[in-house]
RNA sequence: GCCUCGGUAGUUUAACGGUAGAACUCGAGUCUCAUGAGCUCGUAAUUGGGGGUUCAAAUCCCCCCUGAGGCACCA
């Protein structure tokens, strides 16, 4: 029996739980759940990070201890997978004792090759703070939190020599082809290496929440060599379970840690005389309406809004979307799109049309035997092939393709005019395998839902991929109770059909306003002089209108339509008595007009079309 | 500045140097077993721009425009 060992990234529980977290998880379990159907003997790994400087100082805030505080954290990702439908074999936290002594014994494995040393850590740190800062993070050379100027400081710390596994690593590279994945990434990782390594620093003294330097305990073990040793602690190294499991077949990480799980394990690995694993794959990030997620713009998408409608949905949403490795964009309107049209339309009405009629035509049990005239269009093996490629998004897809396979079966047998008993019974046993097969080969992806498909069906929940045979069901064999797969999210539509209403209950006339209210707004002509992008906003301009008595700073919202160029010196109306507002840390006094079609995104200015009108003209 | 990887219908995408193919959206038709579902057909891309190599370029080479990521002690 072949194993196989997953793991994703160890997560750092000061933040909740979101889509980015959510991703990398549930693929890795749809991963593990594929290779328990092919009959593999499967391991999958996730857990908490959970030393570290900014836990502690978290849990002094609270007044708890740092076990404590990252106890009570726990609870927020085990729920969170629980919502995901997550089956991992085990819940590795750094702060388990048998992790600890594991992190000591690669220190102590790496000392002894010599690869660990003693020496300084040199940073810009922060008295306020207490804490270092790279040049990026500064502000003009100041600490961003206290505005006060950082000092260059120099503190003890020891090293890890990765420097010396520089060719050690590109010969391991050129070995194992498969190991950095997907293979566009590999000339980023292999010419970072080419480049040259640093000594990468691993200890620290300016904080106590981690794992002791087994040779100096005035230290503790900071970040890497703790977390990434996860991987190897949470199967028991060095008992049996370990030997049984390592090497891993698959990490998977987001692509902003890939470095340390291309170079800097590997390296770690090859010091203490451990194998290396076989495959690192490095997936995207997900956008949220198209802009980059952040907590400072509140649009975090946690996991009970991502299950919103239903666990499977969520799932399949998450595994159709991207191709697996780039970057992906989640909407909740995209999700239901898929829900609706891909769940609900095309499986679940498929499940319930055939449910129809074996519950019409055949009493509700499955006719005689016949020939394989459907279930011979899955492609398994194509199925199977995207799977072993990572390509997960394509083997949703190879699967859909059989469920449009089984409508167009229904459409075109049509065995509601099927006078042929015989003909008629071969339709429905097919239509019923149709269903079994389904119930097997959604369950790594959308568990709940082949769960449900298989109980309509009356059979076992469980069935591994050798049941993908056409014949397996008995004559006579009772199906069970039809279920609804799916409900339909009306959501989009009803959005769409209100802002219609709302247009044209305006034209009937129910809104009218008095021309006193019109009067209100003071709209006059002006012209552009000066656009620049705003500092902190992607899709703003600053714009400097003048409007012939004097010239306005606007904040507008127009980059996505108008290049600078295109602006400068039109002529424009501006809403000048518009209250000012801050815009993303810039004061706009005022608004340009401009119409807008939501529906095609297209944007157009306001202008006046005689361009002999003074700048400040009023409109009325 | 240097290094990678992208740019293909309205959208998301596919194509060893050999007819640019899908899905969604949109439009038309059609069935009635089914959840206003299904099925069929159709509209739509001079492949970011410009040069070059070739019998033949989305694909190889050069330049430009444009997006993303990296350039290590930053998690």
């Amino acid at each position: 029996m072949a194993k196989y060992y997953v793991t994703t990234p160890i997560y750092y529980p000061n933040d909740i739980p979101h889509i980015g977290h959510a991703y990398t998880t549930v693929i890795a379990d749809v991963l593990a759940r594929w290779h328990k159907k092919l009959g593999d003997d499967v391991f999958f790994l996730t857990g908490l990070d959970e030393h570290g400087k900014k836990i502690q100082e978290a849990a002094e805030a609270k007044g708890m201890k740092p076990r404590e505080f990252v106890d009570k954290l726990v609870p927020e990702f085990k729920n969170a997978w629980k919502l995901l439908n997550l089956n991992y074999d085990h819940f590795v936290r750094t702060t388990d004792k048998d992790h600890e002594l594991v992190v000591k014994e690669v220190l102590k494995l790496c000392n002894k090759k010599g690869d660990i040393y003693k020496g300084f850590y040199e940073g810009l740190y922060c008295t306020g703070c207490e804490a270092y800062y790279t040049e990026k993070e500064l502000e003009e050379g100041n600490c961003p939190i206290h505005k006060k100027p950082v000092k260059t400081l120099k503190e003890e710390s020891y090293f890890f020599r990765l420097s010396k596994y520089q060719n050690k690593l590109l010969e391991f590279y050129d070995k194992n082809k498969e190991f950095i994945s997907p293979g566009y990434r590999k000339p980023e990782i292999i010419n970072r290496v080419k480049e040259g390594l640093n000594d990468i620093s691993i200890s620290r003294t300016s904080f106590k929440w981690g794992v002791d330097l087994p040779f100096d305990k005035n230290h503790v073990t900071y970040v890497w060599f703790d977390a990434l040793t996860n991987y190897i602690s949470g199967i028991g190294y060095p008992k049996a379970k370990f030997k049984k499991y390592w090497p891993a077949d698959l990490h998977l990480v987001g692509k902003d840690i890939f470095f340390f799980h291309a170079v800097l394990w590997p390296a770690m690995l090859m010091s203490a005389g451990i194998k290396n694993p076989k495959k690192v794959f490095a997936h995207g990030w997900w956008t949220i309406d198209g802009q980059k997620m952040s907590k400072s713009l509140g649009n975090v998408v946690n996991i009970p809004e991502l299950v919103k409608y239903g666990t499977d949905s969520a799932r399949y949403f998450l595994v159709r979307e991207v191709p697996f490795g780039a970057d992906g964009d989640f909407s909740m309107k995209l999700l239901v799109q898929r829900h609706n049209k891909e769940l609900l339309n095309d499986l679940g009405n498929f499940v319930n049309r055939s449910m129809a009629l074996l519950n019409k035509y055949s009493n509700g049990k499955i006719p005689k035997k016949g020939k394989d005239e459907l279930c011979k269009l899955f492609n398994f093996n194509a199925t199977k092939k995207f799977i072993d490629i990572l390509e997960t998004h394509n083997a949703l897809s190879e699967i859909f393709k059989f469920v449009n396979e089984c409508n167009k079966y229904v459409n075109e047998k049509q065995p509601w005019n099927e006078e042929d008993e015989k003909i008629l019974s071969n339709i429905l046993y097919n239509l019923a395998e149709a269903l079994r097969y389904l119930s097997i080969i959604l369950e790594p992806f959308i568990p709940e839902t082949a769960g449900k498909i298989a109980k309509q069906m009356n059979l076992k929940d469980k069935l591994s991929f050798k049941e993908l045979k056409f014949g397996k069901l008995k004559e006579g064999h009772k199906i069970g109770k039809t279920e609804i797969l799916f409900m339909k999210i009306e959501e989009e539509e009803k959005m769409a059909k209100k802002e219609e209403i709302a247009n044209v209950e305006m034209v009937k006339g129910k809104d009218w306003i008095e021309f006193g209210d019109w009067e209100k707004m003071k709209l006059r002509t002006g012209t552009i002089k000066k656009v620049q992008q705003h500092p902190n906003a992607d899709n703003l301009y600053v714009i400097i209108v003048d409007l012939g008595y004097e010239e306005r700073q606007l904040v507008a919202g127009l980059k996505k339509f108008y290049a600078i160029d295109e602006l400068m010196n039109k002529k424009v109306i501006v809403f000048t008595n518009l209250k000012p507002a801050v815009i993303r840390g810039i004061e706009s006094e005022g608004m340009i007009l401009a119409a807008e079609d939501a529906k095609s995104c297209t944007v157009g200015l306001l202008t006046v079309d005689k361009k002999e009108l003074k700048d400040g003209a009023v409109i009325r």
